[in-house]
DNA sequence: TAAAATAATAGATTTAAACTATTACCTTTA
DNA sequence: TAAAGGTAATAGTTTAAATCTATTATTTTA
């Protein structure tokens, strides 16, 4: 047994296909296919189950497979260690982060972390919660910055701050004349919803108290992103519920649309969260000091109250 | 970066010797020599100190060797995982035990053992608790069996069961017409004890309120087995302390020189320790099973009440 | 200072990993 | 149902690298 023929199985587990797999190992799929066949005859089971496509692993091969990406992750520390004596914080960290996080957190820290850690090539994917979930999980992606908790054992989860929900009106609706709003003020079936699939939109869903899916609200029209939503209420009509950090930077007139909810505000809790192998610790580390030191005031210092629990 | 590498590293600092380690890898020294060389020209870092005999880790090759031994040990377990499953529990099972439990723990197992995992191959060796301790580290053993808290974060201890303190008194000594005995009435001084290096020696010190080493007590003799010191009490006199498991099997007029300590007994806790490392999980659980289910009912039932701790 | 011990180096041999080309065996589709 | 396309295995060759034996360079010990 080699870590090359290990790196080769996590490959197949991954992509679930023999000559992609190989094309991202750098070699040829023959190669890859004998170097697994030798693995599965010195181990004397067989790992993926080759009769269907596309591929899939056996009962015992999830386990070897499982295993194998814990000693392989616990080989590349070896690296890792020298490395950062060596050149201090650097590599390649790839980051994936939620839409409704991304716009509103990604430009407080990005540059800042630039400057310090010039060394280290940052790469950030805008996904919903479940594919970086995914992607974390084979190891396509270092660290997500997404809302917690996840309830998965495999993943660790590291809370940065605690995010108020605030509505956004238009000036003819009904509540627009409150200063503050409550969750039973706001009828589910009038709120402009993001498309299913993201986590914000069940969170919102769920602060109404409507835990299951509900179909004709307002309209079919569901949006991809929250600035499409905020477009909607102002130029339009009716309102929206968005995370405080997407309106710190409004013009006065839009800030005027703002209305926060009453103590104890609901909150969503942020997390930075990586695989429990905790490849790339001291980076990812770097990054969690560098985010939280960039948050505003109001934001670092508040204390969970009533958090929003998503599914 | 090959396993094969690391491996020929972990022999090197296991033994500070490259033909040694070499030979304990099965190849000769310039294989194991030129593997490592490759090895740490391609980490860019010197892991050994050649220069001084015998071979020594740099600082920094410390880091590398320890999670070397944390990578290894993951690999190894995978072809574990597989081998359980297919054989069930079987292989090779490497005991160090403590020489003041051993001859009366291991006859009350190990038949039974042997029975029920016929696969397993047992060895094992008496040591003190510090030969056990460093040889579980180097993984020159799988398991030990000796009295706990070690202290030590690298080792995980299991506790198996707490035994008492036992005198055992020549008729002709003062204590003898007692039918109890307590740590307060004991003259450390005139107690026969192991040698230096026994953590029953310290025990017991400890136990009669004598934290540091004592000279001069009684003789210079002192003994490496406690079967020398009972003879020593029946057959010329004074007294000694023992583990409740050596007075189970005596005939009669030996019982009669046993005197318990009154209640609450002194107890020492007895535990199967293993590097964290966890390997063999199965085989060291099943001998867990296999210990507790054999041993004297009142042992297996007792809870702990004062707790002699050693160092 | 000579002998012994230890690790590194040189060069030859063996082993095995990787490549190209092709085949076998599916599944899909025309 | 045959043809096309996709997928992994097999055959044979080349390339790379791990290991071996023999020897040298260095340090330690007697």
């Amino acid at each position: 047994m080699t870590l090359t023929q290990l790196e080769y199985l996590l490959a197949v587990d991954t992509y679930r296909h023999f000559a992609t797999a190989a094309e991202k190992c750098f070699v040829t799929q023959p190669t890859l296919s004998m170097q697994l066949q030798k693995l599965e005859e010195e181990l004397g089971v067989q790992v993926f189950d080759r009769s269907r496509v596309p591929v899939r692993p056996t009962e015992l091969g999830k386990d070897v497979i499982a295993q194998a990406r814990v000693a392989v992750a616990e080989f590349k520390k070896i690296e890792e260690l020298v490395k950062v004596q060596r050149d201090g914080i650097s590599g390649e960290l790839r980051i994936g982060i939620i839409p409704t996080l991304a716009p509103y957190l990604v430009p407080l820290f990005i540059t800042d972390f630039i400057k310090k850690y010039p060394q280290v090539r940052i790469t950030i994917q805008e996904l919903v919660t479940n594919t970086i979930v995914e992607k974390l999980k084979l190891e396509l992606l270092d660290v997500g910055l997404l809302v917690t908790p996840l309830h998965d054992k495999t993943i660790v989860e590291v809370p940065l701050f605690y995010e108020a929900f605030v509505g956004y009106l238009h000036p003819s609706h009904p509540l627009s004349s409150l200063k503050e709003i409550t969750a039973e003020a706001i009828d589910p079936a009038e709120l402009w919803l993001l498309n299913d699939g993201h986590c914000f939109r069940s969170q919102v869903l769920q602060l109404c108290n409507r835990a299951k899916d509900t179909r004709n609200v307002h309209l079919d029209y569901e949006s991809g992103s929250l600035e499409t939503l905020k477009r909607i209420v102002e130029t339009q009509s009716g309102m929206t519920l968005l995370p405080e950090l997407s309106v710190q930077e409004l013009p006065a007139d839009k800030t005027a649309m703002v209305r926060p909810f009453a103590e104890p505000q609901p909150l969503r809790e942020v997390s930075l969260v990586v695989h429990r192998s905790f490849l790339k610790r001291k980076t990812i580390e770097a990054l969690r000091d560098e985010i939280v030191t960039h948050l505003p005031q109001g934001l670092r210092e508040r204390h969970p109250v009533r958090v929003v629990k998503i599914k």
